[in-house]
DNA sequence: TCTTGAACTGAACGGATGTTCAGTTATGGT
DNA sequence: ACCATAACTGAACATCCGTTCAGTTCAAGA
């Protein structure tokens, strides 16, 4: 046996890192084996190296793209006017990006640790133009007088890390719906920096 | 060769803990061999097994301790006598108890998929107790009037991932000392939960 | 000083690991 | 209908994995 009836790059690809998007979110990228990997596809070890030079980077690439698509999605959103209107717009765009991509969340930051040296700069320039992002819009409240901070950069990573912790907890159909949450988390972010809502 | 002059177990059981403790935070469980811990004692890898039943046991091991070890320290502060003074004391000792063990919070936080479901549902359970230390301080300030959260179970997740969240980037002889850390991390936090600092 | 057991070695177990590659089959353009 | 090549197999590579155990050496109480 050998190529498979029906097969082509393109959907053999994208199976590819769909399959080593669940199993490394499930298990970790150590616990997770090339032939499982596979075996989720349904194709033999060897196959998965013409869509991956190595393991390695495939986990780069998963992580890379993830926060290619974070910073571009961002980008993409309308700008607030005020600085409370921009915070807020940007607690919803969070908890909304994060929730809806679990896997990929839970990988680019529980396995930071697994890339190698050089790709680990790269996500970390990436994570870290996205935390700018934040603190950009704490500064211009500060400035403005709407929000007092007395270290934008702390505030930013506490955000943040409030932020995505949602994903730790949250599950489709509980207790809370999801646009609840989003008001919840919005109504404590902007009380945290200051602005009275 | 067999036993080494001067082996105790006394002195090597915890030097296999403090081993275990370092690789698996810095590369995780996964990834870590029982011959390089083993290495790191200065002992062979079978050595190791009069310490540990098996890999997965010297993990749980690990969290459990840290978790009773957070809840008996928790325990043993004095509490304040209003729900303000309580999240406060709790926020100082938060940051102060994490920043101690980041090696401990790692591993607690990030190889919780690696544990067996049987040992998962112990370490849960005792996670679970220290949020609810929290949330029972929220709930008494939401009683008597001090806070205003529309729902105390979610604030207590979001407080806790954001103290938690300080161990991703704080720095021993960063920027900010320690103290000024936790001052800001309770003003942010009391400002979340409504009440006027 | 002798003896008992605690502490450890070193080799071995079966099996899994990431990766390579010669060979095989399906596909799509001509 | 044919053919180049894209897609994949299956076996092999050296190396590592967690764990066990018979044998060896040291510590310490009698």
């Amino acid at each position: 046996m050998a190529r498979k009836t029906g097969s082509h790059s393109q959907t053999t690809g994208p199976r590819v890192r769909a399959a080593a998007a669940t199993l490394f979110a499930r298990h970790g990228f150590a616990a997770v084996s090339m032939r499982q990997i596979a075996a989720e596809v349904g194709v033999q070890a060897g196959a998965l190296y013409l869509y991956t030079p190595d393991k390695q980077t495939l986990l780069f690439d998963l992580m890379q793209s993830h926060l290619e698509e974070l910073l571009a999605a961002w980008q993409a959103e309308p700008k607030g006017d005020t600085p409370q209107g921009r915070l807020a717009a940007f607690v919803r765009f969070h908890i909304g990006f994060h929730l809806a991509r679990p896997e990929a969340v839970f990988i680019a930051y529980m396995e930071l640790r697994n890339l190698s040296p050089e790709n680990f700069r790269t996500i970390e320039a990436s994570r870290h133009r996205y935390e700018d992002a934040l603190e950009e819009i704490l500064r211009a409240g500060q400035a403005d007088g709407s929000f007092h901070i007395p270290d934008t950069r702390l505030a930013s990573m506490a955000l943040i890390a409030m932020l995505t912790g949602v994903t730790n907890w949250y599950r489709e159909g509980g207790r809370l719906a999801r646009a609840e949450v989003e008001a919840i988390y919005c109504d404590m972010a902007l009380k945290a920096v200051g602005a009275g809502v």
